[in-house]
RNA sequence: GCGGGCGUAGCUCAACCGGUUAGAGCGCUGGUUUGUGGUACCAGAGGUUGGGGGUUCAAGUCCCCUCGCUCGCCCCA
């Protein structure tokens, strides 16, 4: 078992799953377009730099998730964990900057190294939208007006619970960093072994510490509210205020929390209880210091991302296959027109399978698994006549059809349910 | 990276306090039937019981290691 397996935490995603995850990619990609995002591919592999300048050489992604290595020409290679920091480097790699905003929406598989569990894998696919360029809250509502659309065609809005924070702007920040580094050293003993090294690393990150004392000095922590300026606060109060007049329901968790230092204003999860540990669907935020970080002028951008597979599992029914049309030919002459006569049908756009083997029940037993909405049955009979028997498979009626009216014919019940 | 649970056919599961050729259902292939389906009957293929080592007269069953899956922690989609 240990050469024909696939790698930990990748798998083959195939049937069903595929299925899932393919209404979801489609899905996300029609509302998009309608809320005018284009469409970016960026590689699924950078330069390391590009992550390390984006992520900070401190966060756990960088210190112990990225899939990273060298390559034959000696350069430093990271496979993608995230696809912000690919899209902003694509920002700049062609100038974009030229169009002023760009609204950017894109899928693929991220990596991370990271211990698997259920909605969780090294190898997972996000889709991802990023507004570049627009400072205003504005951008902010869209994109989540854009979520909240997503998540409500996908029938998920009711089993997501939106959490909204902001984490102000830098002065803020910095201000309620200190604020919180000198609370928590006054009481560093009390701390779990955890939030020790947060302290040190990323102190924010106590405040959604699931350690139940950690909790407890939480309760009496400083708030970052205290500590937003006038600004922040506006900023802020101009999202909730698009939500509510959206009707989006939200609620306002001063836990929420991101680590890195170019994050600012709104910060946002879609939560859900269905998959345990790994509630966060769709996650994301205001990031107006990256673009700089990377090297690039200051540009403010905003985006979210998701993960295709936790959607895919939550909803609550995988899409049908489509129903194919059921060729089956009987005899040799039979089998050949079959090859013509289905290339021709499925030029039209007739999904089409043909069965070659077997007696006629056989055959129709097939078509039943395969779910098949008609059977074709051409036999010496039908070909001698110039056409074919055309068999409902739902209603057990069966008639003589024209060859050439075929076509039409399949065309004109099948067009509704082609779709996906 | 750390801790708990679990690995028997493609899938869901049997196999007593260790006991001799590891079974069943579903699915798959063929036949009853080159021409009418969702049913039936018959037959067949498919397992190094995840892998390795150990204890024993004897291991799917007990012990150790390892790999994989799974749940939680860290972190995150």
């Amino acid at each position: 078992m240990s050469k024909l397996q696939p790698v930990r935490g990748t798998r083959d995603i195939f049937g069903e799953d595929a299925r899932r995850m393919a209404h979801v990619r489609r899905t996300f990609a029609r509302v998009a377009e309608t809320y005018g995002f284009d469409e970016i591919a960026t590689p699924v592999f950078e330069f390391t730099e590009v992550f390390k300048r984006t992520l900070g050489d401190t966060s756990d992604v960088v210190t112990k998730e990225m899939y990273t290595f060298e390559d034959r020409s000696g350069d430093e290679i990271t496979l993608r964990p995230e696809m912000t920091a690919g899209v902003a480097r694509a920002y700049l790699s062609n100038g974009m900057a030229a169009q002023g905003t760009v609204r950017l929406y894109g899928h693929g598989p991220m990596f991370r190294h990271e211990r698997p569990q259920k909605g969780r894998y090294r190898q997972f696919h996000q889709i991802d939208a990023e507004i570049i360029g627009d400072p205003s809250p504005q951008a902010d509502i869209e994109l989540l007006a854009m979520a909240w659309q997503l998540l409500t065609e996908l029938g998920l809005a009711q089993a997501t619970v939106l959490h909204v924070n902001t984490l102000g702007d830098p002065e803020s920040r910095q201000s309620y960093r200190a604020a919180l580094v000198d609370y928590f050293s006054q009481h560093k003993d009390r701390l779990s072994d955890d939030s020790r090294t947060r302290l040190e690393r990323n102190p924010l990150r106590i405040l959604d510490s699931k350690d139940a004392g950690d909790r407890a000095l939480v309760e009496d922590a400083p708030r970052f509210a205290d500590h937003l300026t006038p600004a922040a606060v506006a900023f802020f109060e101009t999202v909730c205020a698009g939500l509510g007049r959206l009707g989006i329901p939200y609620t306002y968790d001063q836990r929420l929390v991101r680590g890195l230092d170019y994050y600012a204003h709104t910060a946002f999860e879609f939560i859900t209880t269905a998959l345990g540990a790994q509630g966060t669907v769709l996650a994301g935020g205001r990031y107006d210091g990256l673009i700089e970080q990377m090297g690039g002028p200051s540009t403010p951008g905003v985006g979210w991302a998701a993960g295709i597979e936790r959607l895919g599992l939550l909803l609550d029914q995988a899409p049908e296959p489509a129903r194919p049309v059921f060729l089956i030919p009987m005899g040799e002459p039979a089998a050949d027109r079959a090859q013509v006569i289905a290339r021709d049908l499925r030029a039209r756009g007739v999904r089409l399978e043909v069965d070659y083997r077997g007696n006629l029940k056989k055959r129709l037993n097939r078509a039943n698994r395969r779910a098949a909405r008609w059977a074709v049955i051409l036999g010496d009979d039908e070909l001698a006549e110039g056409g074919a028997s055309l068999r409902d498979l739902d209603s057990g009626e069966q008639r003589r059809v024209a060859l050439d009216d075929l076509a039409a014919v399949l065309l004109a019940d099948t067009a509704g349910q082609t779709g996906h």
